[in-house]
DNA sequence: CAGCTGACGCCAT
DNA sequence: TATGGCGCCAGCT
């Protein structure tokens, strides 16, 4: 591969609207099921306005875990909005059910 | 070349 | 369900 960000870029941009993806699921499909954080740093790394949908990756436990920064909660919240919009639904405690909206 | 950091995952309690 | 500890890989300084 070009590279590993270039692999989950890839991967990230395959799921389908209405869907998420973890990271572990990425980094399995990436080659690496270990590389968690490695996923983590590509999405990092992934510039504002690119045709990465970004908000559809999100951790083991159905969030995102972006940093306690005031950019971070800015992300956090636009990335729920643009979620809901395409159906998926959340909980009380702002976490989704990856057991209904995870990719299996 | 060596060490540190990071949008994490899994297991144990 | 929540919290803490350990390990994982890739990229940067």
């Amino acid at each position: 591969m070009d590279g590993f960000f270039k692999t989950v870029h890839r991967i990230v941009e395959g799921i389908p609207s209405g869907s998420v993806m973890t990271y572990g699921q990425i980094a399995e499909m990436a080659g690496n099921p270990r590389a968690s954080r490695a996923v983590g740093y590509a999405m990092r790394a992934i510039p504002s306005g690119s045709d990465i949908p970004w908000h559809r990756v999100v951790n083991s436990k159905g969030e995102i875990s972006l940093r306690r920064t005031m950019q971070g909660e800015d992300d956090r919240l636009l990335q729920r909005a643009i979620l809901e919009a395409e159906g998926v639904e959340f909980s009380k405690s702002g976490r989704i059910d990856l057991k209904k909206y995870g990719l299996p």
